[in-house]
DNA sequence: TATGAATGAGTCTTCATTCAT
DNA sequence: CATGAATGAAGACTCATTCAT
């Protein structure tokens, strides 16, 4: 009897996403995917592109939702909300942000470490370069609102987003407790407005 | 004629540096570096101990000067320096930094972004580690002479630490010119300096 | 046009039953079995596991059909027959040994004296195991039919089985003929029977 | 300070032993050897002319204890003392058996069991020929004494003495403790004495 | 959609020995 | 007597992918 195709489609992710947590993109082995599916080797070519293929497969979603969540923390109208910031939204934020990355933990764990080789490779810097955008966008948002601001080095806020990236990598590495990273993140908003108003003069 | 034992150590080093920097450590060939030094593939094992060996030799010394250059500059002499910060001084250290960054940035961008499956994998999290290290013992120091120091949470100077290697990362990717790395750095003291104050409360 | 798998497999296991018997397991060559076979060398490990998977399915069946025939020769319905051993009967026996002999001679060849390094080492050993397991058993079904008997060691059981293993071996290595092997085993009979008369007193 | 000359080729000969009977001749390594002597690789050829060259000086001594041993044990003054046998003499003769073979066991099993690729290789064949010829020409003198002793066919006498070997091979395999031995010989110089008056008529 | 077979280049490392010095 | 360097072939095995069926 033939299996259906939906079901052979997940089994091979379900397979491949094993073998790429257990040994990274580099070292991962189609016939190892093939044989922990039961999918013939050459019939994942079917379902898949090839190696990258499936390694896209397995590991965009993650990239995909985290680059979104980015995007939505940095609308117009949050631009408003964060000035007057309370505590309180921002633990929400915060806790969002927790959620995302416990959820895609072993697939952000291979975007930020073992994604050499892939074309998912540079992801760090991907991730980096986004924020850096969004950032900067948002930044326009905040002048045009409150023109008095004053500028800041394009460099200071790629480095600045490098850091935030820092930041999900080490959380993704180490899995600090919710409660490390929610006191964590109650210092970087104390320190980085301290900075950040330092240097915009507001 | 024989070639002169020296000579040949140097060519295969050069010769595998150039095919690491092009390939990285995982996709780089044994047999392409003997060919490309001109010398035997098993007379490489006479000059090194194998592919990990090689790699640790081309890129271990741009290794130990990070290293080492980051410990000297938190000994305990500069506690008193550092707090009297005269702007003058720290230009000269962010010019030592760049100076090493510059000295060996290939080398740098193997170990950040291209040593996955070597003994050296995992360097931007050794190079955190060190940082985070040397920060909390320097942190000590400064406790001992000025003690109304509030306390800054671990993972909160690792992060900053991690910042810091990733700014590192920034520059050597991205190689912004000496200019645009000081203004950054000016930026960044200030921005620092605030936010340290606004959480240590001094 | 393709040819057929099991062609393919026949010929494979030939041209590495010809390199073995050449080389002996460890110094045949993967290599030289794929080109003698015609089949790509990549393309062996589609149908072996890999050298010593090749090996076992060459020299296996002699070794099987040894070992089987020796169990069938102690079962119980033999320790009548045997005591009232016609000589004729054991002729029988005898031929069908040498039959087994000339049948696999290469095969034990290699499994006796070449077979180092691979999971068939120690032939030798595990045949005299067997042997030794197999007297036993018999033993005691002799016993438990003619109490008279008395013990002999366990360490002359196994020597005697080491002797007959040593008896094969001597058969293999130096291909006498039939009938200096059943001129042999008449001497053999004789000198095993008044020795255990002797050792167990019936 | 240069180290005299036969310090140098005994530590290697020490040296070569441990490897050999670690790895056997095959699996032997000559870096290893000349590592663990403390000798250039090349010097080693100084002292001996290759792999088999060491071998058989590390493992030939043994070989030469062993069958120097068995030839004098069949001298032309032991037939009387056989014939006449007391017990008491045997065991001598056994205990030094056991001695040689405790003596040399490592270099035995390596003899025996491990010597495959190496000039040694068929030693167990070597000493079953060595026994075989020995025992003519033991029986050649015993018939000039006692003209009545019937024929025993060549083959009978070769199995027999392979017989012996193996006992041999049985011992240093599986080190049976001394009295184990000495019960066994028992029974075997009990056995071997009917069955070969049945064969000789005396 | 599925498969088994095939490819061909690729991996790093080890080996015993020799040679010039 | 000693050395470090060099050789050149060989080792088993894996890879992602393609093709004919």
């Amino acid at each position: 009897m033939r299996v259906l195709k939906d079901e052979k489609y997940e089994s091979i992710l379900k397979a491949a996403r094993g073998e790429f947590i257990r040994k990274g993109y580099k070292d991962a082995s189609m016939r190892a995917i093939a044989a922990a599916s039961g999918v013939g080797l050459s019939n994942v070519y079917n379902y898949f592109s090839g190696k990258d293929g499936i390694y896209a497969a397995v590991v965009g979603p993650a990239r995909d939702a985290l680059f979104l969540f980015i995007s939505r923390q940095h609308t117009e109208e949050m631009v408003d909300v964060n000035r007057q910031v309370t505590f309180g939204h921002r633990e929400e934020v915060i806790d969002d942000y927790i959620d995302i990355i416990e959820r895609y933990r072993d697939e952000l764990r291979l975007l930020f470490f073992r994604s050499e080789g892939s074309s998912m490779g540079g992801f760090r810097e991907a991730l980096t370069d986004h924020m850096t955008r969004v950032s900067y966008d948002y930044m326009a948002l905040e002048k045009k609102r409150y023109p008095a601001t004053a500028d800041v080095s394009h460099f200071f806020i790629r480095a600045l987003s490098s850091w935030m990236t820092g930041v999900v990598a080490e959380i993704v590495a180490h899995e600090p407790d919710r409660q490390r990273i929610r006191d964590f993140f109650r210092e970087y908003f104390r320190f980085e407005f301290a900075g950040w108003r330092e240097l915009t003069g507001n």
